[in-house]
DNA sequence: TGTTAGCACTCGTAGTGAGTGAGTGCTAAA
DNA sequence: TTTAGCACTCACTCACTACGAGTGCTAACA
């Protein structure tokens, strides 16, 4: 059962739908999901497969839709689910999903990269994500903001330059290679390293205070205006937008939803994925931050699995958009991934790939200690 | 003087033209370039300064037609230039456009950028031309296959993880955090450096004997995991396809041209940039590489700066595209950074803000050295 | 009382065809 | 050599029509 997160915190109740209504609701949404066109009466009572006149369907129609369950593009065109209506339809979906041999075949392939880099891990299972489902695949491979760096390490890398390494506390490592305009020694880089750890370790960055940070500068003695350099680097690493965390693959199947047809659709999402990547973040981090901007509601299970109407957010971008999305453990941290998709988007199978993925990368607990001998099964749900 | 570099070697020469031919061109490429669309005698005899009837201005627009440099859409259209009238005009190109107030203040940020972070300058550029320019930025950080590793550094992260920091030959440095399976401590860590440093400085990866690979895995003990994914990590770095050096900004930009108001055009393009990165890699490398793929013909002037047309290519999603690109060194390398806009892109404004890039990432010679108080003169040529 | 057939009505869409206007090429006069 | 005039082309716009999928209502039926 999923769970409903509504802005005014109201629990929904659909039990008052007859089972007919149901499966007319139901046949409804797949159909639409299916063609992408609405749906009018004589089409459902023809394919989808219920044994009443199209006469009766269209009273049941029109009952779904006095109750918010369907909306109508305008008179004589058929019915569309309206958000409430997908809600019902996702509520709907425990009904196990089976994936395809060559869905298997390719989210396979994530099992096999669990052994390799941990900052590739994520990237690897979005791109297979977007393969899978068709749909672009969202991933956040860093759900925090890392606060402060734990240890500071510094790899001499020639006379000019030198590699930082910030070790966050979350254990993931980033690096900024750094120039100095003074021939640099490996002496001196050592020296770096251990100055770093004495006074920047731990620290809350834009809090150190200026005399702080003076004597500092006089420590580095030649090399001060490199204080400068690696403050702002490990600011970035620590209190930066993150917006590079946030990974975006598959925009081109999206592209090719009628949904997105016109250019200022296509548009509006290319530039969500090149320049909105912060809103992107926000959105996977749900919680207050989405909330504030509108970003609710959302439903969600008791696995984890999140759903986000993107038609309810105000946001031009993801107005015909929804997110399907879930977190799960990479290395010592948290990653988040989500499949973005037009808000007819088949859930069914989004929803078996991410739960087939969490399990593929969670279910050891430590999805970078490899076991070698993972199956794979052959059944998502 | 540009050079003109074809598939068969030629050289062109339109020293044939009349000078008022010559102006007729100019003037109707000036006007395509600003409307997109074909361009007809009678408003070039009214908005363009050419004191002639539209009917020898019809005489004179035929003849350039027959000589190559007009093309027609269809009879009762205005004339549209070919490639070849397209590279008539970059060739008159000589005389300076003078950058506006707001595009040198944009430009002016990069002069603040070049204290920043090695990685990111080369990000930051491309982000501002393709501000600046109003179409798409295309950058390559790293024009060439690196080879080898010149030097293996490794730093403890926590008991499951260090990371591997590989400095190249062109003292770049690649780093990849790696997971083992079994406790690590700071002093194996050590150990895996050095072990690295003796045995893999300089090899060429993919030929590493088994004999060798075995004696190295056995020097590894219990950590003999680790042996392979060093190795893989170790060669995408060197070998891998370097798409990851190459960034492209500005997508958003070029949606918003007509010839990419289609969705097939734009899908296309996004396409491009987001699993083609490959191709675009040759592109900005230029010579055989794109040679063989029917990537030239291309022009260049004896500023480094080059063009390539699109529309010669046979690649659809470039069909419609030009590249104007130039390479610049960054640290101890070269970047190469282009702007791909509509074949009918304002070449004057992009020739100019490309140079005036070039010439303030390449003045100092090592353009990561600040010299703190680098001047805008306001004169891009 | 629930289900269905019939029918009038709505409304988006595809197709048609006349009108418009920007453009060309040709010819003959200046 | 330049220009005015003229016939012709052709994409594009716009009003109009026909079509058809769909609805809602009413009355008959099981």
């Amino acid at each position: 059962m999923w769970l409903y997160f509504f802005g005014r915190g109201e629990v929904m109740d659909e039990m008052k739908l007859s089972d007919r209504k149901k499966q007319i609701l139901k046949s409804i949404i797949d159909a639409y999901i299916d063609s992408g066109e609405p749906v009018g009466s004589k089409n459902l009572a023809a394919y989808g497969n219920i044994s009443l006149s199209p006469a009766t369907i269209r009273n049941e129609m029109s009952e779904l839709e006095s109750l918010g369950y369907l909306d109508k593009p305008h008179t004589s065109a058929g019915r569309v689910p309206s958000a409430q209506g997908y809600k019902f339809y996702v509520d709907q979906l425990n009904e196990d999903y089976r994936l395809g041999v060559e869905e298997l075949e390719l989210l396979g392939e994530l099992t096999r990269f669990k052994t390799a880099q941990v900052e590739s891990v994520i990237d690897r299972a979005n791109k297979i994500m977007s393969g899978v489902t068709k749909y672009a695949a969202v991933s956040l491979a860093r759900n925090e903001n890392a606060g402060t760096v734990k240890r500071f390490d510094a790899v001499y890398i020639g006379e000019h330059s030198f590699l930082l390494v910030m070790i966050l506390e979350d254990g993931s490592a980033k690096t900024s290679q750094l120039a100095s305009e003074f021939t640099l020694t490996e002496n001196d880089v050592r020296k770096i390293k251990e100055l770093l750890n004495a006074n920047l370790c731990g620290v809350v960055l834009d809090k150190i205070p200026l005399d702080q940070m003076m004597a500092l500068e006089d420590a580095f003695g030649k090399h001060r205006a490199l204080v400068g350099k690696i403050l702002r680097a490990a600011y970035s690493v620590t209190r930066g937008d993150g917006t590079s965390d946030v990974k975006i693959d598959g925009l081109t199947n999206l592209l090719s939803y009628p949904e997105f047809s016109s250019v200022e659709k296509a548009r509006s999402i290319v530039e969500l994925a090149e320049s909105r990547k912060g809103d992107i973040r926000k959105l996977l981090e749900f919680s207050e931050v989405g909330e504030e901007k509108g970003l609710s509601p959302v439903i969600s299970d008791e696995n984890g699995m999140k759903i986000f109407f993107g038609e309810e957010s105000g946001d031009g971008a993801l107005a015909d958009t929804s997110l399907v999305y879930c977190s799960f453990p990479v290395g010592n941290t948290n990653a988040v991934i989500g499949i973005l998709g037009p808000k007819r988007m088949d859930y069914k199978k989004v929803v078996a790939s991410l739960k087939f993925l969490a399990r593929s990368m969670g279910e050891n607990g430590e999805a970078l200690l490899p076991d070698g001998s993972k199956r794979i099964d052959g059944d998502a749900e």
